[in-house]
DNA sequence: AATTGATTTTTCAAATTCCGAAAAAATGAG
DNA sequence: CTCATTTTTTCGGAATTTGAAAAATCAATT
């Protein structure tokens, strides 16, 4: 997935006792764990919720809770705010989470990148990796101006409606592409989302074809974004590049200027992690 | 970004039972989910690990770590990479992680640093970012003296000729810096301003070296200013903090306690923002 | 080819640990 | 001043976790 590093990984098994995986998993799962992380989990999506509020949207008792966070403090993994008696996400929770990007070169590399990607066109710069038919954002580098388009590093979009999803779709594997347009649910954003198969794989052609993708207002109306895929050594799409930024400034006149930079851009990154854009053909894995 | 939120944070006080804060804390923490954190914590440190050498190097049993990681598997918290047959952590915990950023206003945390810091040194203490290659004062704590410096949030003032300004001019990315440093038309402000690229230069080296910077009335006749960087999870300093005051009461005898006092600060604020000083190496932390 | 060694996953019984109700402690509101 | 609200602690019962050991599989080696 955003594995940068699968050598030889298709030919090796595990050793080891293979999993049941029929509905032995309960066997396995600690459920304490398994509730103080869905506490965890719901707390983050909150911006500060006090102890009985958390009790009454989970339906666990306050004691139960009050250990949890109590334990999750400690490690400062949640926060307590004493003056206004809330809990939050803590910024433990942000260091072990970053550390996730880490485990690719592929941020730290594309830090400079993105800074002068955003630099040569003046408009937010962002990078995406494939996430289990979702794109996550995981960088950004934020244009000056006042007017921005923000993507939260963290943030998940569907790989339908978004300028780098449709980069990594179009020179994705053709199998799972195909399985991905196939399904029907495609959520509608704006008036632009291209929900429709055959508009969507038309989009994708094109996209194949021209090296870069644009997002016209299919997520969010008001914004335009420009994006082109990264390639590892194998030649798989693992993440994108683009820019984004209200209709505006990336006016029709400029979308070619900035597409010759997203597409510099992705290549340089490309070249930095040691990637070919070597069409896909490999196709030994089984 | 200047999110200047209530702060009557002073008066309010909890309601409920007080926490004991002894060594009750014991009778609070949940020991399997605190064993469980420390795995999930020792793991983001890893870039790979086997079952087996999380066992050796936890000295907890394999059965016991299994589960850990099975459960916090299902939640997408770490990662099992079946081909390598190694534990990594996952996309999950940099989702979670990442909310965290959502309610971080630069702002708001480090007002009670800027607190700290100037009652420590009784002198007003000042938070400034870099913007578009100016220095924006965004908040500020006053000293209770009746001569202080005074910069109202929303100041700018040039990279070259000021303390925090220098901080993030030493800390900059280099290309960056460098092509400030060829910009010849630093306006001079006081005979001891640094216009001189040369001066300059020389300067930041020495800032990078001793890890804060002095302004010694180079912006303003008798005022002295302490300043350090404060860096954000990519290790860029996006942030500076600094004391400033005359002279008289900043004298040469006291930049070393105050350049200790602002590091602290600054290091604080890095880590209350998630933040880490060191670029990408792997740190063994413990 | 077959055996050995290494590693992961599952089972099982013992007991440690967690859980929830309820009490305690403190504050804010009326 | 009293009441209501909220957080934190206590306590005993019970369910859960835990580690040792067994089972299952693959890699390496003879």
């Amino acid at each position: 997935m955003t594995d940068l590093k699968s050598d030889s990984s298709a030919t090796r098994r595990a050793r080891g006792r293979p999993r049941a995986w029929d509905d032995k998993t309960e066997q396995n799962t600690i459920k304490s764990l398994d509730r103080a992380m869905a506490v965890f989990e719901h707390l983050s999506t909150q911006s500060g919720v006090s102890l009985s509020a958390l009790s009454d949207q989970l339906g666990e008792s306050t004691a139960t809770l009050y250990r949890i966070l109590f334990t999750l403090e400690t490690r400062g993994l949640v926060e307590f705010d004493q003056a206004q008696q809330l809990w939050h996400i803590g910024p433990g929770a942000f260091i072990i989470g970053a550390r996730f990007l880490r485990r690719t070169s592929l941020v730290e590399r594309a830090r400079p990148v993105l800074r002068s990607l955003m630099e040569q066109t003046g408009e937010t710069a962002n990078l995406g990796v494939a996430q289990a038919d979702q794109v996550l954002f995981v960088s950004q580098v934020e244009t000056h101006e006042s007017i921005r388009a923000f993507f939260p590093p963290g943030t998940l979009s569907p790989l339908h409606a978004s300028g780098i999803g449709k980069a990594l779709l179009a020179f994705m594997d053709e199998d799972q592409c195909k399985r991905i347009l196939k399904q029907t649910d495609r959520e509608r954003f704006t008036e632009h989302t291209l929900c429709d198969a055959g508009l969507l794989a038309a989009d994708l052609e094109a996209i194949r074809a021209r090296g870069f993708s644009i997002d016209g207002e299919e997520k969010n109306l008001g914004m335009r974004c420009i994006a082109a895929p990264v390639f590892n050594h194998y030649g798989e799409a693992v993440a994108g590049l683009s820019v984004s930024g209200p209709t505006s400034r990336v006016s029709p006149d400029r979308i070619a200027p900035f597409a010759e930079a997203v597409k510099a851009a992705a290549a340089a990154l490309t070249a930095a992690l040691g990637g070919e854009i070597a069409p896909p053909q490999t196709k030994t894995v089984e």
